[in-house]
DNA sequence: ATCTGGCTCTACAATGGAAA
DNA sequence: TTTCCATTGTAGAGCCAGAT
């Protein structure tokens, strides 16, 4: 079954999807987002170095992941709040966003396209992100889409260096979308209550859309918006894409204001932090305090409640049993691959955009240092029990993320190794 | 009360065999 | 050989029950 081509083969698959996937895939705005975000992020950080790199990329992965949620935003799933002035809100986490930010709960869906076109774009968008940013460091590295079972190569020719990684991709936060409307009332006459919610609207196609910024004013998390963009018409699919390009360009104090708002919310991304902005990050759970009005959970009949945003949309690589997967990944692509590996340098590691933030001490802190060995003998206890020359690997040659990495290999270190980890 | 993980549903991509 | 289609595998996320 293993052979000697085993790395080659793959590699060989990887090389043709990748092909295939930039046919198939021509979104002409992707390339161009990616390439602005990163280059802002390089401005902000030579003008402001106290700000990590690797933050502000992050942050702006973000966005990149958001663009992509606003192309699917068509007339359904707009909340309509009317107070204190009357506001449509698409949204991402299971309550008003404005009144959230004052740690009032009114309960509505997240407005998230169906989750089976997120998981393809974050993948691909986090390939294609790092490819990005390479170019940008100047490495000569290639990224490519995996073959089953990896989801990421990325080699180096010369040198023969290569990885196979397993991605973990998912957003902290995404921004809800504003418009401005008219105070609205039911069909006999009385006006509509915040707890009334979840309105249809007839159309936002060419309509003018806000970019939902909360902006600190005295200590205290307000509403706050940019003018964002508008969708032509159905067939408009990368207005989201076109929209970030066009806000980047035109306002410069957008991007620091955006970073300082989503850096202050993985701060405080804590179960125990629950103020404000925590309540538009993923996974933030069940609101407290829990208001009358807050509805029990849909067939519920014992004691569940809806929530503000469920565990299952963990942050970056955060989600316990995506930890898991990753760590089974990486000792199944090491175990087959490390010994065979002839010409390549081989390499396994998690990559993901966000450190495992809330997991990372009781699920992979223990893990992250440990090297391991085959002993068809069953006698070694201790390395000095096998030959001096018995090779010994690297469960994780590199548990990457932009915000923070760990690593156990120069090259890795080199390739990915930012000014802030 | 909260966290975790099993089960479920949905969407999508890859695969491989049969039909054209 | 190419095209089609059923099957299989993967991922995200909702729901719920059991553990802590």
């Amino acid at each position: 079954m293993i052979d000697n081509n085993w790395i080659e083969d793959l590699l060989n698959k990887s090389k043709s999807n990748t092909k295939k996937e930039e046919k198939e895939h021509n979104n002409p705005l992707e390339y161009k987002l990616i390439t602005n975000l990163i280059d802002e992020c390089y401005k902000i950080h030579k003008g402001d170095t106290l700000i990590p790199l690797g933050k502000l990329l992050a942050s702006t992965f973000d966005l990149l992941i958001s663009a992509d949620y606003y192309s699917y935003v068509g007339h359904k799933g707009w909340y309509y709040c009317p107070t204190p002035t009357p506001s449509l809100y698409y949204h991402f986490t299971n309550c008003c966003p404005r009144h959230a930010l004052g740690n009032i709960f009114y309960f509505h869906p997240a407005s998230k396209p169906e989750s089976g076109s997120i998981g393809k774009s974050t993948s691909r968008l986090l390939r294609a992100f790092l490819n990005v940013l390479l170019k940008k460091r100047g490495r000569s590295e290639r990224i490519l889409k995996g073959a089953e079972p990896v989801d990421v190569v990325i080699v180096n020719e010369e040198t023969h260096c290569i990885l196979f990684g397993e991605i973990k991709a998912s957003p902290l936060l995404t921004l809800p979308l504003q418009m401005a409307c008219e105070k609205l009332t039911d069909d006999g006459g009385k006006e509509i209550t915040e707890h009334d919610g979840n309105l249809t609207i007839n159309t936002i196609f060419n309509q003018q859309i806000n970019l939902f910024v909360p902006k600190l004013v005295e200590g205290s998390w307000c509403e706050s918006q940019y003018p964002f963009g508008n969708r032509a018409a159905l067939s408009d699919k990368y207005w989201g894409y076109r929209s970030v390009i066009e806000l980047l360009a035109k306002d410069a104090s957008f991007l620091k204001n955006y970073y300082s708002f989503w850096n202050e919310a993985l701060n405080k991304y804590h179960p125990k932090l629950t103020n404000s902005i925590y309540w538009l990050t993923n996974a933030c759970g069940s609101p407290s305090p829990r208001p009358d009005w807050w509805p029990k959970s849909k067939g519920g009949d014992g004691a569940g409640f809806e929530s503000v945003s469920d565990s299952k949309t963990s942050v970056g690589v955060d989600r316990t049993d995506d930890i898991k997967k990753g760590i089974y990944q990486v000792l199944k692509l090491g175990s087959e691959g490390k010994p065979v590996a002839s010409k390549w340098k081989f390499k396994v590691g998690i990559i993901s955009n966000i450190h495992a933030a809330r997991h990372f001490e009781e699920y992979l802190e223990s893990l992250k240092n440990l090297i391991w060995t085959h002993d068809t003998t069953g006698k070694a206890h201790k390395a000095g029990d096998l030959n001096p020359e018995h090779p010994l690997y690297n469960l994780f040659d590199g548990i990457i993320a932009l915000t923070e990495s760990h690593f156990r290999d120069e090259w890795l270190k080199e390739v990915f190794g930012l000014e802030n980890n």
